[in-house]
DNA sequence: CATAGGATCGCCT
DNA sequence: GGCGATCCTATGT
């Protein structure tokens, strides 16, 4: 049950990151509403040597410029002009390293994700896609930048931030594999930066 | 200023 | 498995 600190991020490793973020938690407070899930399922984007990364080259523009802040921060931005895509920034300031969300368990507040999503029921997906993930977390491309190193106080009303409790990611288990949806990589969209686990 | 396209999803067939 | 949704972002003139 601990705040994953900000030394866990500013490795040079962001495909160790990756596969190291299996099994932490995710947790949010929106209004007030926590919501949390065991993450299991992730994709490394390596900076700017990267071709399926958004800072490939080096680019620097308004929505990456958060992705070369340090490790521990926040980058969201709006896919398909629907879907907020969750990522963590790793690495130092002006390494433009992140890690993807893919999927998570959800663990606590399904009453208030269903709201999200407005069902009733669980279903298939749930948790599953990145796309998902923001959505039943609460979490809005808005809140890019936000530091995730930091722990809400008692009387917060928001925070977003990762928690070690004690789940561990069995390494015989953890499936690795290319990145979905960046052929427009060339090469670099067959390299083995996803990874997932069943909890 | 105009325009094409995207690290997706869910519904429809 | 095919496709429309939906709007911000990047790029070009």
């Amino acid at each position: 049950m601990s705040l994953i600190p900000r030394e866990f991020y500013l490795r040079d490793d962001v495909v160790g990151i990756s596969r190291d973020l299996l099994g932490k938690f995710l947790i949010s407070r929106i209004d007030g509403n926590i919501t949390s899930g065991i993450i299991c399922e992730t994709e490394a984007y390596a900076g700017v040597a990267d071709k399926a990364s958004h800072a490939y080259g080096g680019r620097r523009t308004a929505r990456t410029e958060v992705m070369y802040a340090q490790g521990g921060t926040a980058y969201i931005y709006l896919c398909y002009g629907i879907h907020s895509l969750f990522n963590i920034v790793t690495h130092q300031k002006d390494f433009p390293h992140a890690v993807l969300i893919r999927s998570i368990k959800p663990v606590e507040g399904f009453e208030i994700m269903l709201r999200r999503v407005g069902k009733t029921r669980i279903n298939q997906n749930f948790g599953i896609g990145p796309g998902n993930v923001s959505k039943i977390m609460g979490i809005h491309y808005h809140y890019t930048g936000h530091d995730l190193t930091k722990k809400p106080e008692r009387s917060d009303r928001f925070g977003i931030w990762l928690e070690d409790r004690g789940v561990m990611a069995d390494p015989k288990k953890i499936i690795t594999g290319p990145r979905i949806g960046v052929i427009y990589a060339g090469q670099d969209a067959l390299l083995p930066y996803r990874f997932q686990i069943a909890f």
